[in-house]
DNA sequence: CAATAGATTTAGCCAATGCTAAACTTTCTG
DNA sequence: CAGAAAGTTTAGCATTGGCTAAATCTATTG
């Protein structure tokens, strides 16, 4: 027997921690999407592919391939050449995000870190908070914040 | 001109933040390798392929071809069929990954979550807080933590 | 109402990250 | 020390998410 089996103790309990941050990745970019589409329709009516590829910065045929899959997954909705729609999942989903956006930021603006950075590490932290995390970060902020 | 032309104000100002989270996504799997990497040799004196298999959860020879990017890139070096090093390089990104990781996590703790959450939050956390939030918990830590 | 500009889609490419199955090394053990 | 078990690598495939260039559609406007 190869030598690394002399130490196999115990090696399996924390692999379900890092397995979540991998294939995370995919609904990350699933709700970033939904989030920046709500936020296109409420500021401006509608959301179009060229609005949503600047705002991401990536090219337009990026964004036309992502909301193929993001239709086969029933969160938007979209004829050819016209604009973007969320389904009532994808609306869920983008208010989910939008949720934890707010708590996220106030919070980090509680802490007393800079607007800019509050906005900028918010939108890294959202996808990676559970419920429980968001509780202590709400309570905190029903305290201390403004 | 498309309809989509007539509000095209203020666009691209928001898409540095958000470009920031997508293209991040490689070097948070290389700092996830790292990261193990050293604590495997830390806990038990040597880092072999199967052990970051299975802490990561991913299949052997997904660590093979990715350890191969990491030697391209300088971060660990490797004979065939032998066990993982790191470069100076690798060891200085490690620590960097550590000491955010002590941070994040002493900081929920702090907040009052459980120590499994702070543990799987603090793990996806890590790689989306920059300095200044860093400095805001090491404060808030100093005066709240223990 | 035809031309054109801008938006959108298609086609085809690439790299990263995952997998399984098969081949090959290393190490332990009888 | 030969065989078996475990670890490691190779080969080949799929998906995701990115790009550019070319083709196509829509809508404005002269």
């Amino acid at each position: 027997m190869p030598r690394a089996a002399k130490h196999q103790r115990g090696a399996k309990l924390r692999s379900a921690a890092f397995s979540r941050i991998r294939s995370d990745h995919q609904s990350e970019l699933a709700e970033d999407y939904v989030e920046l589409i709500a936020d296109l329709i409420d500021e401006r009516g509608e959301a179009r592919g060229t609005d949503v590829a600047m705002r991401l910065g990536v090219a337009n045929a990026t964004v036309v391939k992502t909301l193929k899959r993001l239709q086969d997954a029933g969160l938007v909705t979209q004829e050819p050449y016209r604009a973007i729609f969320l389904t009532g999942e994808g609306w869920k989903m983008a208010e989910d995000g939008r949720r934890k956006h707010r708590i996220v930021e106030g919070f980090l603006l509680a802490l007393g870190v800079s607007e800019e950075t509050a906005r900028i590490d918010s939108e890294g932290i959202e996808h990676h908070v559970s419920e429980e995390t968001l509780r202590a970060m709400a309570r905190f902020l029903a305290r201390n914040g403004r």
